[in-house]
DNA sequence: TTGAAAGCGCTAACAC
DNA sequence: GTGTTAGCGCTTTCAA
């Protein structure tokens, strides 16, 4: 309640020093809890750091080491038509965000490394978010891209920030990534529909700009194929709920004797068994359904979702530790790590 | 091909003034936009930037400035058991969230500032955010808080950053805030119900730690007492759709004859929708089933969910704005913003 | 073990 | 309209 008014801004070191009587090198160094600082000295500049409310500023501290703290999680998608479209509901939407959020935060908050969320949907946003990351906002990036022609990952590459993908980049570029085995996974989804005695079976693809929808379709198909389904229908979805119960609808329209379906995630597989529901055909006795995440919808919808699980906290863990190591060049070279899918039987096929 | 090779560091401004033949200060006018500088000089400026490949050093800037161009949002959630109850699956699955974020976009954007995503389910990480944000790396902060006794509130209102909640607090305490009317709300929920003819009319509540249950719980009783129930049951749930189902069925075995159910989100009335198509009820036949927030659960359910919606774009948006406008200090008082709910009509009551 | 001093890259007076 | 200059708050040699 005294010398308080004397000025309106925060304390710097210098501030700390001059009430601790040494200079600001020791406070800093005790601030950044260097060794060679001597216990008494330390007490001392502790007790004035917590008087005067010290906190350091970030600004002038990455000013001169060059390093932020944080990494950048950035979720790029093809486009985002209008207000009313909202890509962002698609994004946020699926459970699967959640999770990849989840796992990044379990190995970013024990190393004290913050977490900055970043949105691209268009060519504009996306060179502003370009600009961001190259001013040294952050230290790496992860990045979450949604479609094959995104521009973003080799935009990373070339401006030499740390860089790690959630997926393998659709062109072969550069570039260290995560992914499950999407092909040997979607082999799951289809050795258990044909376990079941299903003789027509039809998918419901993801987009096929992306490399998780191609990579399921194809593998769905080759694994069909060896259990003798030459042919194997396929309609295209857009991994929301909605575009899956459109999708399911026009494979009923089509093939009206399909006896087993396979969704490209959850969400679709969900929006399958309603369009399956309002057609009073059970599941699974007369379509076996099988679902690929298996994310919080699969126990959510009626009947839960047989379902593909992939690792999805690890995943996104593992890309949090590769993008770390790179940033400390624990890690130079360009690595991938995948991860292997397995079968979540439930009562949907 | 040529000089390239002088050095490993990015170019500053020195660099470019160097090429450009001008001093650090033109440059720096020409990049920040200011006026008064020369079109001849500009475009030469202009040429030695993009020669350069010059980006400005954020750290440097905000050292001067004082700003940092972000805001930060941040998500307070009461508990965190374990790695396999994550919370963040429950805030990121609600579609809620996307709205949120979309709408908060669609004002930061235009103005190139970005948006920051921070979480807090602990002790710890709150006092490790606060220090986060106390260090500037950020120009001020949107906190959606999700439980009563949160701390976060006064310690950001005590930290002197510009603060905007996005929900009124649970304690009076002088923090600015954008809120619906949720006591409306209910209202509009309870006069659908009652002029359905609905006699036995039960609730799903919120969480009775957040203000957002507790208003919708007590709006929907007081407009029920207006219709002439003067007692209503009431489960509580925690906003997730599993709660909402085991709410429903606890409801249904004390209450057998309800015939109309109120639940304090469109997430818990999914879940409802499930308990009651579980026991082979009619909705709205024999249960009449009103949600609230109109958020894609509502039209995905099974039937689509009659619904209180309130504008979250809008809300989002507001504040947004509100927050801004702290930041540059158009508005110094503390401010509240309310929006009107309103009923949509659907098929569930 | 501690202090003095030199910047990190930028903006904003102020002078010209 | 343009250049000079003084910091912003911090870390980090280098001496002592």
């Amino acid at each position: 309640m005294a010398a308080d008014d004397e000025v309106q801004r925060a304390p710097t070191l210098e501030d700390v020093a001059r009430v601790a009587g040494v200079s600001r090198a020791t406070v800093s160094r005790v601030v950044n809890d260097t060794r060679n600082v001597d216990r008494r000295i330390r007490e001392v500049v502790q007790a004035a750091v917590a008087q005067t409310g010290y906190v350091p500023n970030q600004a002038a501290r990455s000013l001169v080491t060059r390093r932020t703290g944080s990494v950048a999680l950035v979720v790029s998608e093809a486009e985002h038509r209008s207000f009313d479209d909202p890509f962002l509901g698609r994004v946020f939407t699926d459970p699967f965000f959640g999770r990849v959020v989840s796992g990044i935060i379990s190995v970013l908050r024990p190393r004290a490394v913050n977490l900055v969320l970043m949105l691209a949907e268009t060519d504009d946003s996306r060179s502003q978010l370009i600009d961001y990351l190259r001013q040294g906002h952050v230290d790496g990036v992860m990045l979450i891209s949604t479609h094959a022609d995104d521009p973003l990952p080799s935009m990373l590459t070339d401006s030499g920030l740390p860089t790690v993908l959630s997926r393998r980049p659709s062109t072969p570029i550069p570039i260290s990534y995560v992914d499950a085995a999407q092909h040997a996974g979607a082999g799951l989804a289809a050795d258990r529909l044909a376990e079941r005695g299903c003789r027509q079976v039809a998918t419901i693809s993801g987009p096929m700009d992306m490399p998780a929808g191609q990579d399921r379709l194809h593998g769905f198909r080759e694994a069909m194929a060896r259990h003798g389904q030459a042919f194997v229908p396929s309609v295209e979805g857009n991994f929301t709920q909605d575009s899956g119960e459109r999708a399911m609808r026009e494979l009923l329209e089509r093939y009206p004797d399909i006896d087993g379906v396979f969704a490209a995630n959850d969400l679709m597989a969900q929006g399958a068994l309603l369009a399956l529901h309002d057609r009073g055909i059970a599941v699974p006795g007369q379509v076996a359904v099988v679902g690929f995440d298996d994310s919080s919808a699969a126990t959510a919808s009626r009947p839960p979702l047989t379902t593909v699980r992939q690792p999805i906290e690890d995943m996104a863990a593992a890309m949090a530790e590769l993008l770390l190591a790179h940033i400390d060049r624990r890690q130079a070279r360009v690595t991938s790590r995948i991860f292997e899918p397995t079968l979540v039987v439930r009562e949907s096929a």
